[in-house]
DNA sequence: AGTGCGGCCTGTCCGC
DNA sequence: TGCGGACAGGCCGCAC
């Protein structure tokens, strides 16, 4: 499923295809997504240039000249350049015709995912004025996470899932982030230290990071879908319950935190 | 205000 | 082999 580092990668994949390009027409095959898609949009776009292609938390922002396009790609979400008129799959639920002879096609079989057009500033919709910092930046650090965990009665595992708190945050990266910073998912965010809270965001942001890098490597080419769990081979105790853990070799563990399946290391981590 | 949980939707897996 | 049911999963929005 699209966590951060496959909406970053998406964003830069797609990017250089659509920044400057000019919407000739818009077919929407399926309007019923998480919201529904505006009934108008293709009228909206008609010969709108896109200004640039960003994203906040897992949602990416086409800029174009009168507003912005929010997509998110939900649970099962892609998106996909190709040739103009090039063939359609099952669940291409839109599809964006440039003056340049490529489509841009979001396909998303379970339909968790958005399309939503808004002329206000996009960083003041609903949807992201409350999320918290990007992951990746100088902005987060321990000694912000260690404050608001104070008053907060979470798990660190729900804690760091928190969009209010940080984005982009999902379940399988904060299994690894806390094995990489030996943390139990179980405990609870008010008793764990500055210095471990140190470790903890170094852990998610190496593991975003490394994730992007390899999104780069393995998503270079747009004329094609996700390559589903790339980034697998990777993952440290994520869906590896009763197999051994990487560092010490005894069974990693499975528990429910917050409805969420956690994977960890009674061992390594405490 | 903070926290928990239902619901959206469909592919995959499991048991019969 | 085919079928039904459980489950996963991000995240909004409501209930407590």
């Amino acid at each position: 499923m699209p966590e951060l580092p496959e909406v970053e990668t998406t964003a830069r994949g797609i990017g250089p295809h659509v920044i400057g390009r000019t919407l000739v027409a818009v077919c929407v095959h399926q309007p019923i997504l998480r919201y529904p898609v505006a009934e108008d949009l293709s009228q909206i776009l008609a010969q709108q240039t896109v200004v640039s292609l960003s994203r906040r938390g897992k949602y990416l922002l086409m800029q174009c000249e009168r507003g912005h396009l929010l997509i998110h790609l939900g649970m099962s979400g892609c998106l996909r350049m190709q040739p103009t008129g090039h063939r359609l799959r099952k669940y291409d639920h839109l599809v964006w015709c440039f003056d340049h002879g490529e489509d841009l096609v979001f396909n998303d079989p379970r339909r968790f995912g958005l399309v939503l057009w808004t002329t206000e500033n996009p960083f003041q919709h609903r949807l992201l004025a409350h999320l918290g910092v990007e992951p990746l930046t100088d902005s987060f650090h321990a000694e912000m996470l260690y404050a608001k965990a104070k008053t907060r009665k979470q798990s660190v595992k729900q804690f760091i899932m928190d969009h209010k708190v940080v984005v982009g945050v999902g379940n399988i990266y904060a299994s690894e982030a806390l094995f990489m910073a030996a943390i139990d998912p179980r405990r609870s965010c008010q008793r764990i230290s500055l210095a471990r809270y140190e470790r903890l965001v170094m852990g998610i942001k190496q593991v975003l990071a490394a994730a992007i890098d390899q999104g780069g490597t393995t998503l270079k080419d747009f004329s094609s879908n996700h390559q589903p769990g790339y980034f697998q081979q990777s993952l440290q105790v994520y869906g590896r319950h009763d197999q051994p853990c990487v560092h010490c070799g005894n069974a990693i563990r499975q528990v429910h935190l917050g409805q969420r399946n956690s994977y960890f290391c009674a061992h390594c981590q405490r």
